[in-house]
DNA sequence: AAAATTTGACCTAA
DNA sequence: TTAGGTCAAATTTT
């Protein structure tokens, strides 16, 4: 039932990256529906392993709930420029919708630890660290207290087939991005590779291989105000590790590593 | 003190 | 113009 939505924003873009040229259209999108369990209802956001600096919030025409934005803590430091945007089920309070644009670059992402392992859950036991929607509950030392219990039913749409069968709890279903559009970006976008994502992220990470790996490319990445950020693009990323494009393979080593990727987390959160 | 959140203003695509 | 997304100052939290 949950499903995930996954696309590809249109692809404006010219090749011309004279440092102007970034535009955030073309980043990567897919959403992801995540249930809530019956204890946590109360605040309402999961960690999904990467820590997340809430920058607006705002009321939906139509949506009884706001949506709140988030992008990456590293956005500077790291020159991560991974978004997403919660948005609380109009009907079904305990379904969180969650819209991730742009894969992380950021490499310490928030994992404390490395995953200590323990599959055989399709169930994730999330504390949170995100604020939530409703103001009323922001008594978070209560809520640090109450280990919450997430149900995270995480779909990912990657841009290869997987053999869908494998991932039991993660269903993949193959959407595209459109190859073309995406890879060019890379082409033009990367001629610096990122380093991976974390080697030990939760969730989406292990998947975000199949994301188009595009950074920011270092550095031009005005938008509208004069923004006192150019310094860390500076130290963005050169590293080339991977290469942006190793999916095929990916796909297959990924269901290996799959149990061990699982991540206890309580084991990270019991702070 | 620094770092994160809140929230209205601001920006922009439709 | 509107609705959605982002900025940034003020505020709160750590």
């Amino acid at each position: 039932m949950l499903l995930q939505i996954h696309e590809v924003d249109q692809m404006l873009m010219i090749p011309s990256f004279s440092g102007s040229g970034f535009c955030r259209k073309m980043l990567p999108r897919w959403t992801d529906h995540v249930r809530v369990t019956s204890e946590n209802l109360l605040e309402g956001t999961h960690d999904d392993g990467y820590s997340w600096r809430k920058y607006g919030q705002k009321d939906i025409l139509g949506a009884k709930y706001p949506r709140s934005y988030y992008r990456c803590t590293y956005r500077h430091t790291q020159d991560c420029w991974a978004t997403k945007q919660v948005q609380r089920s109009d009907e079904d309070p305990t379904i969180f919708e969650i819209t991730y644009r742009g894969t992380h670059t950021c490499v310490h992402g928030n994992q404390p630890v490395p995953p200590p392992a323990s599959p055989e859950k399709q169930e994730y036991k999330l504390t949170n660290l995100n604020t939530n929607n409703n103001q009323q509950l922001q008594s978070q030392d209560i809520l640090s207290n109450l280990r919450k219990g997430l149900t995270v039913n995480t779909e990912m749409a990657t841009s290869f087939s997987f053999p869908s069968t494998s991932f039991g709890w993660l269903k993949t279903e193959n959407h595209s991005f459109s190859p073309s559009g995406v890879l060019d970006n890379n082409n033009i976008l990367n001629s610096f590779s990122s380093p991976f994502t974390s080697p030990a992220t939760p969730e989406l990470n292990y998947f975000s291989a199949s994301q188009p790996q595009m950074n920011s490319v270092g550095g031009m990445l005005s938008t509208q105000n004069s923004e006192p950020d150019l310094k860390e693009l500076i130290s963005a990323n050169t590293s080339a590790t991977n290469s942006p494009i190793i999916d095929l393979d990916f796909s297959l080593d990924q269901l290996e590593l799959d149990p061990n990727f699982q991540f206890d987390a309580q084991g990270f959160f019991s702070s």
